[in-house]
DNA sequence: TTACATGTAACAATATAAGTTACAACTAAT
DNA sequence: ATTAGTTGTAACTTATATTGTTACATGTAA
């Protein structure tokens, strides 16, 4: 199991938006950056733009960023292309059953920590934004 | 996207275990607590088994724990239903553009920001052991 | 009006999860 | 040694989610 790369390519995308800010970035320029189809990217995009996270209208080509890269952080993005919901990266089986005691109770008692477990990664991705990311690509690329 | 129920059906064999351990928890009896099939069970049994949290033996009725209940972690089950991969709980798309500073260096860039966030995720779970969970069951149990 | 972009619906291909059937392998008790 | 009952697995079905793709309506600016 993994959570959806909508999530990944998410982060590229707002990346590119803020390094190609100069040029026109539309979707299909964007798909040949991630290598992918334009209308997944749009339909990434429309999720982005849901978010407040990117500026995009119909019929202009082009997209901009909506907020400062520096106030970004990877969870804005993790719930704006809306991979996990809340309190549910952990699946929990259904319907145990009520007349045993461990049935009875396992799903009270094991949900709050697995929203535990949870809120703990989401956290750590609060602590990261674009912009750490956007020097990081730039530093390597410097590299070259 | 959740991560497979295996994890939270495993949580529940080993609290039964422990909660029945003087009955014979043959994989049908458990099926008939966690509600599920049989084989299913048999299934997650095989892994706790591997990882050593349980002992089971071909042909001979009933399961029984493999370690202390107080030594079992969250993490611990997790591991061994291995619902998630080591470094892939967030997919990341493959094959993004090389000739784009960012399509070459993402991928670089946001591993070890997805590491860390899983990590944390896994370091809550380790917090947490199947004593913990069996104490809770027991005490809402009380309440009846 | 035309050229080109975005926004979406609809569909296909693939992967995984969860359940189910069937049966081989094994053990304990008679 | 045979039998009854259990575990261990392979194979298959069903359901769901992801990713990619085609097609086209809608919108904008020149």
């Amino acid at each position: 199991m993994s959570i959806s790369s909508r999530f990944s390519v998410g982060i590229h995308i707002l990346s590119l938006l803020e390094i190609n800010k100069d040029g026109v970035n539309t979707s299909e320029f964007i798909a040949g950056s991630v290598n992918t189809n334009p209308v997944v990217i749009r339909k990434i995009m429309g999720m982005l733009k849901n978010a407040g996270l990117v500026k995009v209208r119909p019929g202009v080509a082009g997209a901009e960023l909506g907020k400062d890269i520096s106030e970004i952080t990877m969870l804005d993005v993790y719930k704006a292309v809306n991979v996990v919901q809340e309190k549910e990266l952990f699946g929990v089986h259904a319907n145990p059953n009520p007349s045993c005691p461990v049935g009875k109770n396992i799903q009270e008692t094991i949900s709050p920590i697995f929203s535990a477990a949870q809120l703990s990664m989401e956290k750590a991705l609060d602590n990261v934004t674009i912009m750490d990311v956007v020097k990081e690509i730039i530093e390597k690329g410097q590299g070259t």
